[in-house]
DNA sequence: GCGTCGTTTTATAATCATTCTCATCCGATA
DNA sequence: TATCGGATGAGAATGATTATAAAACGACGC
């Protein structure tokens, strides 16, 4: 917990992000929760500590961190459904931040060595790939 | 469109679905729009064909299909924010049916053949690849 | 052709995650 | 200490999706 601590106050600092105690209790959560959490489960552990916190502050503060990068996004899609009638084997190329999909084509898996990987029963008959990247016009943007 | 008429129809048959008018006009449109579009864009397109369709019948058949096979997700995600503390290079296996995220390691992507498809400027400098399969439970499961 | 039954569709209400608004608070600085 | 800008908290607002219930449809046996 001490190291979070200080890991913490050295990453905000690199992002000229102040540091205030609700953030440091969120983050903290995060990181000593080891998976892959929603807002609503870091709201739930972070309360134990700071039972004022508002939900609308831990989304704050979730939301800058990703965009500080200090944490990652494991769900970084657009947040409505989107739908693919090309049942051909193809993959997605999709921009991070503004979400937009490509089709990519080629073979770039060694399916071989990720199926190594695999936990055990683990199906993996319909392989569907999504890489993660920043589209050219987010990109150039700041 | 006389082609996915029919298309349509077989598909239907293959998997016991009866079919409607509305789920003929629904699957027509996914297929006709060639992308990545929401029950929204769907809806929109449809509605020309069919003024008097509720975006309810969209949903409810566009759900149908993904669940046969028809059509596949572009976002097969929980629909809520996930969050990862981890920094480290890693990628996600991810179940499409549940939803589970397992962090999953090793060297199977070959960025170089990768790279020769990213469409132009596109920045991977932080890659991030999800593979999407069925897991254990979910696989036994019917 | 006619009633019946299960399924589909429609309209609308309900739900859920997320964002917005705005009043208040806090900490740094003058 | 007074001021200022950003952060927080509470709750309302939004937007996507799902649930509900009533009406419509369609296949089937009569």
């Amino acid at each position: 917990m001490r190291l979070t601590h200080e890991k913490f106050r050295e990453l905000a600092a690199k992002h000229g992000l102040p540091v205030t105690h609700q953030r440091q209790v969120v983050y903290e959560a995060v990181i000593a929760s080891h998976g892959h959490y929603s807002p609503e489960d870091i709201y739930d552990a972070v309360r134990r500590r700071v039972p004022s916190i508002s939900l609308a502050t831990v989304y704050n503060n979730l939301r800058l961190f990703i965009e500080c990068g200090l944490l990652r996004e494991v769900t970084p899609h657009a947040s409505t459904l989107r739908v693919d009638g090309n049942l051909e084997p193809h993959h997605h190329l999709v921009c991070s931040r503004c979400k937009a999909v490509a089709d990519i084509k080629g073979e770039f898996i060694d399916f071989k060595r990720l199926s190594r990987q695999l936990p055990d029963g683990f199906d993996l008959t319909q392989p569907l790939v999504e890489v993660f990247g920043l589209c050219r016009r987010c990109r150039t943007k700041k």
